[in-house]
DNA sequence: TTGAAATCGTACTAAAATAGTACTATATAA
DNA sequence: TTATATAGTACTATTTTAGTACGATTTCAA
């Protein structure tokens, strides 16, 4: 539905929150801490951060007083990273990236087709923005947010609230 | 998965479609012609095409010789427009447009969430660029597609396809 | 060396959204 | 009156997403 999916909100929550922790000198969470901070199932918030990790977003250490916890700065790390680690990666439509598989369905219209070539370019305006778009821009005292900013729209913080996550039953 | 849904894209398909075919003096096309020409299934165009009737994208005359056909110029009608007729409100998450479901649902983590905000707008911008975006920059000789080649990618036509359209079977 | 706490990997199940079908009613033109 | 077309609605199947389960591995500390 051209959203994000479910994960990759979490995956937005749990980023800001290591973002946060941080900053206070407690660089190092463990799932089970975030998870119950954010009220967020452990096991798939753990599958989450797996995921993050997998792709070098964030950093993990096994064992006791293990977690995870922010490599980069958050100005260096993208929309796109996150999302191509949660959802994979980014198009509006298969043929946008996946060249390969739609030789192998052999799309009979090609010939025909109108819209391939304006929706691959639109697709690479799309990876552009989520590009721009940084975690800083996501958290709390992280920074200026400037590319979220620059379209003029400035809510305060402290109404936040996200959407129907799991938080209200298991 | 932060892409259009197949409908969405079936639509574009056929709201091209319908602009070449007013181009070429035919503006009037039955569902079963276009559903031909593209090769997609038939009653799943024609809910599609009842979808965007329905929301006044395009016009629809019943009865013998009737059809649908493009109401508007090309480039009055946007992505937003279509997007909006077939998958409903577009939204990064549902806390960006349902306030009302949200509080319903009642979010537990709204004193916490650091995401609420910067979600918001950047949901707000990909609004703003689907409005940007209009019909004519999806319709062969439509328009010169100002939203599309200012970004400097221009590939030719002709070679175009689409992904896993049920093309290929029934 | 043992146990607790943590991640890793993988596989599985449940739920929700999407894709596609079916059927009846209504309108229009010949 | 018949053929052709859309309107409306409801249903089913498929796919994707969300969430769970479990055994293995690593680390720290007692």
């Amino acid at each position: 539905m051209l959203s994000f999916s479910r994960k990759t909100d979490y995956a937005l929550v749990a980023l800001a929150y290591l973002g946060q922790q941080r900053l206070a000198g407690q660089p190092v969470v463990s799932a089970r801490q975030i998870a119950e901070q954010l009220k967020l199932p452990v096991p798939l918030l753990m599958n989450i951060l797996k995921d993050l990790a997998h792709c070098g977003v964030i950093d993990s250490t096994r064992g006791a007083h293990g977690g995870y916890q922010l490599l980069a700065d958050p100005s260096e790390v993208t929309l796109l990273d996150v999302v191509d680690a949660i959802e994979g990666p980014a198009r509006l439509a298969p043929c946008c990236v996946d060249d390969t598989a739609i030789a192998e369905v052999g799309c009979e219209i090609a010939q025909v087709c109108p819209v391939h070539q304006p929706i691959r370019q639109l697709n690479q305006r799309l990876v552009d923005f989520l590009r721009e778009v940084t975690l800083a821009d996501f958290a709390l005292g992280g920074g200026q947010a400037p590319s979220l900013v620059s379209i003029g729209i400035e809510g305060k913080w402290g109404d936040s609230r996200l959407d129907q996550r799991n938080v209200y039953g298991s």
